[in-house]
DNA sequence: CTCTTGACTGGTT
DNA sequence: GAACCAGCCAAGA
């Protein structure tokens, strides 16, 4: 663990909280705004850890590149992260989201 | 140190 | 569209 990793991981919470409200990203979004679009593996394990933060982390905003609830299972319970991007206005469909292109948000773009 | 696992992705079949 | 494979990297046993 070296001072870029701590960035890194870092990096990937602030940006998590930088999703607006109703739209998501992906795991390799983020990876590729960080630098590092080869380690979409390594976001994904961030967010895995992301319970131990103190800050709040809207995970459910972060999907895989299909639009999958892939982390789903990690929520408690597994039924929250649908209900919560539902709540935004996201439909979701069979763990999928729908108008997955329209609610697509690209942190290098947007920012 | 080696081996396995995983909230991934891109390409191929 | 689904299934499979290969490359990727950090953490834990």
């Amino acid at each position: 663990m070296n001072e870029s990793n701590i960035n890194f991981y870092q990096n990937i919470y602030d940006l998590v909280q930088l999703i607006p409200r109703g739209r998501v990203t992906t795991y390799g979004a983020i990876a590729n705004y960080l630098g590092a679009k080869q380690s979409s593996r390594v976001v994904g394990w961030a967010l895995n850890q992301c319970h131990t933060q103190k800050m709040k982390i809207p995970a459910h905003r972060v999907v895989n590149r299909l639009g999958l609830l892939s982390g789903k299972a990690h929520f408690t319970p597994p039924e929250l992260m649908q209900q919560l991007l539902e709540q935004e206005g996201i439909v979701v469909e069979n763990d999928k989201i729908q108008n997955f292109d329209k609610v697509f948000w690209n942190p290098i773009l947007e920012l």
